[in-house]
DNA sequence: ATAATAACAGTAACAATTATCATTATTAAT
DNA sequence: ATTAATAATGATAATTGTTACTGTTATTAT
């Protein structure tokens, strides 16, 4: 019913997130926002995140470690974290396939009705596997 | 290094964690405790939950809606939370292999390592799902 | 131009969790 | 058994991430 008025702030909250594909924390999108707008409030912040969410240009990215990302690429994909330096990067395999299996041996043994599910996946990035690698060398 | 020194608080939470095979929150755990040790402290329930994570005995389960669970079952196994009641439930199916085969799919055009995924399914409990039924018939 | 109001900045309030600290309970040594 | 050392406690303060409030500003429709 509300009818939405165009904000500034909002837009580049929106950029931000696209053009990104790391996957920043509220607190981030803040820090780099406020290089173009120095007065902005942190909780036009949150509540944009939120209103972005609601209209299904971002999604919302809640961490095992409690930590709450945020994604501009809303296409259906899973998310991996590194162990070593914590970077959220997106996976890339075929989702309805993987996920149709996935969800049918989790309903093996379970009398209800499963639709859907959210996975984050764990080991260690290309990056720290360079430099783990290079410490071994050099012992 | 710090000698561990045995507590009845302790003991109590951890044995409700145990008696209860759904998922309690820290307030559930406080709530229930507090009436056999009517002056426990939130922070002894926060202290000892996360205590017992350490030492193996009791694993956090965070949702993806914010909340926090905590599981004496430490057997690996998925959850499963209703849409409808909330209710998180265990997941009974073979997680090795079918672990094995979503991590495979995962590592597909991955050049990191990944060795591990923490996965959350979603839908209607057997429970919901009987109440939905009447409700159609009674239509 | 003007009026209506969505969105804002700033700030207060909030809920969940963690830290502090003086007191109590448990353990090990006498 | 007493005692000494200290882990764990209860009570409370502090912290963090987020949401709600309020008066002002910016956007849109008339």
């Amino acid at each position: 019913m509300a009818a939405i008025k165009h904000s500034k702030q909002r837009d580049a909250i929106k950029n931000f997130l696209i053009s990104r594909k790391d996957h920043p924390t509220a607190e981030v999108v803040y820090a780099h926002v406020s290089r173009e707008f120095p007065n902005i409030s942190l909780g036009t912040v949150y509540r944009n995140l939120s209103f972005l969410v609601d209209l299904g240009q971002a999604s919302k990215v809640p961490c095992s470690d409690g930590s709450v990302h945020f994604d501009g690429n809303v296409s259906p994909h899973y998310h991996f974290q590194c162990r070593e330096c914590n970077a959220i990067i997106d996976l890339d395999f075929d989702v309805k396939k993987t996920e149709k299996d996935f969800i049918s041996a989790a309903s093996e043994n379970f009398d209800g009705v499963i639709d859907g599910n959210v996975s984050f996946f764990y080991g260690t990035c290309p990056e720290c596997l360079k430099k783990l690698n290079l410490l071994k060398k050099q012992e």
